[in-house]
DNA sequence: CGGGTAATTGACTCACCTCAAGCTAGGTGG
DNA sequence: CCACCTAGCTTGAGGTGAGTCAATTACCCG
């Protein structure tokens, strides 16, 4: 307690996840585009690469087998990923991908083989810190969105979810700062729901809500962000 | 696909994702002790190290500010640590810590000043792949988490509980292969219910219900698992 | 033995899920 | 160019699992 800082925000932590990694260094990794649709990798395919979005946008989703085992296994969307942001981290571990990485939109990302990675790392000392940075970022993001799943109600997880977003579109994109007010959202309604572990009715019936009040401007998938405040609170 | 194997089964990848940290070197690490109930380190603490725990058991405890700021802010448990386990992950991306570390009994860690570590992992290979593997395994962990909340009802995810923590209980105990029967919980309803995104009257219903079914034995915080695939499937 | 924290159980409520119907948009082929 | 078709989205009506409130019991520690 020698500092009298900011209690933790998390908003302003999140924008401070956002590293970037090798690309201070000049080491031409080879890239690869992938398919709107298409599957970057799968669960339990070895761990190869990890892979930096260059451009475009990735879910991930990850297969829990069901309890009674004759139904469909649970499934979720755990992550969106949109440009710098890095991909396969959670296969270090077992050596195999544990989810899936499905392109949401036409996309180009950076392969960075693994087996040259921790020499590399071993190497340079601000490429180590950015890989451990980043990997406890993603850390904090996963505990994060686990908090909101247990603690927070629909129209809150789905006003978070926007905020978020525009703040992740605003540090890809330009660097201005400001977070985008329009955001033209590469997933479905599924996507967000399964996400946020919601119904795809329930995200849809949020996003109407929040209309309707005002925070928001509404039209398909394009949304405009009116009322940060109205999203932010109540 | 080269290889014919399990498709990504995550309780035994769950098993696999127990990784030690610095137990292979012989550097003497300075150990502490925790009271019950004390903090080992408090959201927003700079990170000064990492801790593993060389016996005992720890919760850690999230905060995200509420919705509306004179409410409560939403709060969670994120993970419960028993030893082995290493803490203070979350804090390398921002330099602080993102959570509460609180100790469920008395307990004691080996404290791993983070100035040290990542010189120690330029060094030596091995302990570099081990923390790498160990902050993936935290995000495979925090995903499955956020899975778990997003996906389940009340009855498995407090099943799925009770197994995890058993199976958790023999890695760190004895090595013996076997799942431990007779779990003595460290935590209260309130925290499982916490960390499960139930309410604790849930947790209580569930333990109960699933101890007239004789799936388990309970008896307060005891809990002896009597019936897995009672507790797996249904 | 007494006081306070933890756990159990019940009754009631409500937020979200489920099921179902209709709508919209973009792409494709006749 | 339009008709169709599918996938995605919206909206409604009704059911239900878990939350909320409340009362009681069990337990631990001083």
């Amino acid at each position: 307690m020698d500092t009298p800082i900011e209690p933790a925000n998390p908003r302003a932590a999140l924008s401070a996840l956002h590293v970037r990694l090798a690309d201070a260094d000049a080491i031409p990794f080879p890239t690869r585009s992938v398919e709107r649709g298409d599957a970057l990798y799968c669960a339990g395919e070895p761990l190869r690469s990890l892979y930096t979005v260059q451009s475009g946008c990735f879910k991930t989703v990850a297969a829990y087998p069901s309890a009674d085992d004759d139904s469909a296994p649970h499934t979720q969307v755990t992550g969106f990923h949109l440009t710098d942001e890095t991909l396969g981290l959670d296969g270090i571990c077992t050596g195999r991908h544990e989810s899936d990485a499905i392109a949401l939109e036409p996309s180009v990302v950076r392969i960075m083989p693994v087996g040259i990675l921790e020499p590399l790392c071993r190497e340079y000392a601000a490429m180590q810190h950015e890989l451990l940075a980043i990997m406890s970022a993603e850390i904090v993001r996963a505990s994060r969105l686990a908090l909101m799943l247990g603690t927070m109600p629909a129209r809150e997880r789905v006003a978070a979810f926007l905020l978020d977003f525009s703040e992740r579109l605003e540090a890809s994109a330009d660097a201005s700062g400001e977070p985008a007010a329009e955001l033209q959202l590469p997933m479905t309604r599924g996507d967000i729901g399964s996400y946020l572990g919601l119904e795809l009715e329930t995200v849809s019936r949020m996003l109407s809500k929040l209309h309707r009040e005002g925070a928001i401007g509404l039209n398909g998938r394009a949304v405009r962000i009116v009322d940060r405040a109205l999203l932010q609170h109540n």
